[in-house]
DNA sequence: CTGAAAGCGCTAACAT
DNA sequence: ATGTTAGCGCTTTCAG
C-alpha cells in the first residue's frame, strides 16, 4: 500500500517526509505541532509528502522528548457491572477527545497492586484515574511520590496530591429516606453489603441519619456479602429468615435490589409495592426493566466521567491549583417499587 | 519520598542508577533485560541502587529503541453490554499477564474510524484486537498496510494478515433448533435484530437450516432495531401484533430475550414455558436471574479472550505462521424457559 | 562480563 | 520561517 524505499514495509519517519518534501525534520515536526509557525507553502509540501508516505507522528518518541506521554491509566475493578462499564466507556471516549489515551488496568479486590504501580511508572502515564471499589491507598502514595496526577472516583479523600469526584451520597441517602417517609413508611429495613465500600457506606449513613431525624425506625439491616445480584439474593434470605416486619426498604444499590427483588418474591408472601416499598440507588439500566421497575436515586456516569477528566486536565494545566472535591448531583426516579406509575 | 539529587522530584533514569551503583548504563539495562548476562555481583548492586532510587524502566524509551511498544489496541464498541465488558476485562487482564498493555479505544457504530487508525499508528501499537459489533473493515486494511497484527473477535474473515476468533455459531444455532424440536415444538418463531451483526446472522442461519432439516416450520421472524433489551421489547410488540401462533422461539441473543420476555408477559396471555418454549444465546449472567431463567447457548468470554490473546502472541512470535480461524465451543444450558428445572 | 558509542523518532532551543 | 544541534531514556552492537 505505502510507498517504501529502502527496507520493505518500514514505517515512515519524519526524516523520510522531510526528504521527500525537500525540507528539514524540524519543518515536519512543526507542521504537526499545533500552533507552530510554518509557512503555508512548506506546510503544504510536508502534508502532501506525509500523505503519500502514510506518515504518522510517533507519539512515543514525541512523548520521550516532551516528557509527556498523554497516556492515562484507568484503574478499574468490577467491569462486569454495567454502571462501571459505562463509566469506563465515557472516560475512555472523553479522554480520547482531549488527546489522551486510556491504558486499561483492571484489578480485583485483594489483588496485588504493585503491578499497577509498575505499569503507571513504566509507561510514564501523564495521569491516573481510579474507579474501583477497593481503593488501593498505596497507589495514591506512589502517584504522589512520582508526581503523577491522580483522580479518584467515589473514593475517600487521601491527600493534597489527588483530586476527588464523587456522587452526592449525602443527598442520595437523604432523598431515599425522605421519599419513604413521604409515602408513609414507618418501619424501615436496609439491604446492604457486609463490607461496605466507601460511597455505599456514606449513602447508608446519610439514609439512616435522615430516617432517625424524621423520627422513624430502622427495623433491620439485611446483608449480603457482595454488592451485586447474588448479594441481594442473600439479603432476601436474611430478610425472610429474620421474620422482621418492615414497610419500607432502602437498598444501597440497584444491583443488590435486583437480586433482592427476585428472591424476595420467591421467599415471601408479601408484595412490593403493596406491602413494602423499596428504593435503591444508582438507576442503572436494569432498574427500569419491566420485571423490576425500581424506584432509584440516579447518578449519571457521564457527568462523573466528565468531571474526572476535567479535574485531571486542570491538574495538568496547573499542578498547584486547588483541587476541590467535585460532587455530582443525584435525582430521585420514581417507579413501580414505590407504587409510582410504570412509565412503560 | 524518593532520593532526589539535582532537580527536585525528577524521575530517576538508568543513568542515575548506573552512577549510584558504580556501573555503566549498559549494566543497568542488562539487569532489567530478561536473559541478559550480568555478573551476579553487579546485578545485585544495580538492583539495590534501583530500589533506593525508585527506578523503573521507561518502557516507552525501551520501546523506541526496540521498535516494540507492547501496547495493544483494544477496539471496543457496546461496552454497556455485560458480555462485552467481561470480554474486555478478560482481555485486559490476560494481556497484562503477558506484559502487554491494553490501550482502550471505544467506538460506536457509524463513528469515524480514522481516529482509531491514528491512535494505533501514533502509538505504534504492537497489535490490535477488535471486539465490536460493527467491524470497520478499514481498520483491517490499515493494519495490513502497516504490518500491525490484528485479531478479530466474532467478525468475518477479511484476509491473510488477520486472525479470527469466533464462537461456534453453527453449533449454537443447531443446538437451539435441536432442543426445540426435541421438546416438541412444531411452529417456530425467531426473535432477531433487523440489521444482524456477523455472528448473529450466522447463528440465525444455522438455526433456520437445522429447523428446516428437521422438517419444521419457521412461522415468523419478529424483529427489533438493536440487539439489546429495547430491541427485544420491540420484537415482543411485533410478535403480539402479528397474531402468529408459535410454540417455540429462538432469540438470537440473551439481551433481546430479556426485553422480549418482559414485554411478552405484558402483551400476551400466553405463557412461557407452558405455551411457548424459548431458547436464547450467550448465557450472560442476567439469563440466570430468577425473573428470566432463560435456556441459552453458553459462550465463554474467558475462552474467547484467551484465544484472542494466544492468536496475537503467536502472530508476534512468528509473523508468517498460519492463522487458523479459532472456533470457541458452545454448550446448551437448560433453564426455565424450556421447562427445565429452575436450579435456584 | 562489561563499558563506550551509536541510534530509536521526535522536539526544542538556538542561530540564521 | 527555516535548518542545525543537542538531547529525551533506553538498548545494542562492538571492543575489550
Amino acid at each position: 500500500m505505502s510507498n517504501k524505499d529502502e527496507r520493505p514495509n518500514r514505517v515512515p519517519t519524519s526524516d523520510d517526509v522531510a526528504l521527500l518534501a525537500g525540507v528539514s525534520r524540524s519543518a515536519v515536526s512543526r507542521t504537526f505541532t499545533a500552533g507552530a509557525s510554518v509557512a503555508p507553502a512548506t506546510r503544504e509540501k510536508v502534508i502532501s509528502a506525509a500523505k503519500t508516505l502514510g506518515y504518522r507522528v510517533n507519539f512515543l518518541a514525541r512523548g520521550l522528548s516532551q516528557q509527556r506521554t498523554n497516556l492515562v491509566a484507568l484503574i478499574v475493578s468490577d467491569m462486569d457491572n454495567s454502571l462501571r462499564a459505562r463509566t469506563v466507556d465515557f472516560l475512555a471516549r472523553g479522554l480520547a477527545t482531549l488527546g489522551f489515551r486510556p491504558l486499561l488496568l483492571p484489578t480485583e479486590p485483594g489483588e496485588d497492586v504493585s503491578y499497577l504501580i509498575d505499569m503507571m511508572l513504566n509507561y510514564n502515564v501523564t495521569g491516573t484515574i481510579v474507579t474501583s471499589d477497593t481503593p488501593p491507598a498505596e497507589i495514591a502514595q506512589e502517584c504522589a511520590a512520582y508526581g503523577v496526577p491522580l483522580v479518584l472516583i467515589n473514593k475517600p479523600e487521601v491527600g493534597t496530591h489527588v483530586s476527588n469526584v464523587s456522587i452526592d451520597t449525602a443527598t442520595a441517602g437523604r432523598l431515599a429516606a425522605e421519599e419513604l417517609a413521604t409515602i408513609g413508611c414507618k418501619r424501615i429495613g436496609i439491604v446492604s453489603q457486609r463490607r461496605a465500600s466507601h460511597t455505599i457506606g456514606q449513602r447508608k449513613a446519610a439514609f439512616i441519619a435522615t430516617i432517625r431525624a424524621l423520627g422513624l425506625d430502622i427495623a433491620g439491616d439485611f446483608q449480603g456479602a457482595v454488592q451485586n445480584y447474588g448479594g441481594g439474593a442473600e439479603a432476601a434470605e436474611a430478610f425472610a429468615e429474620s421474620g422482621i416486619a418492615v414497610d419500607g426498604i432502602y437498598c444501597v444499590n440497584d444491583f443488590m435490589a435486583l437480586g433482592f427483588l427476585d428472591h424476595f418474591r420467591r421467599l415471601s408472601d408479601l408484595r412490593i409495592p403493596e406491602d413494602i416499598k423499596l428504593i435503591a440507588c444508582d438507576d442503572i439500566a436494569e432498574a427500569a426493566w419491566r420485571s423490576y421497575d425500581i424506584t432509584s436515586v440516579r447518578q449519571d456516569p457521564k457527568s462523573v466521567a466528565d468531571a474526572a477528566i476535567t479535574a485531571l486536565s486542570r491538574r495538568l494545566e496547573d499542578p498547584e491549583a486547588a483541587q476541590p472535591h467535585v460532587v455530582i448531583p443525584v435525582t430521585l426516579i420514581r417507579r413501580g417499587t414505590t407504587g409510582a406509575s410504570d412509565p412503560t
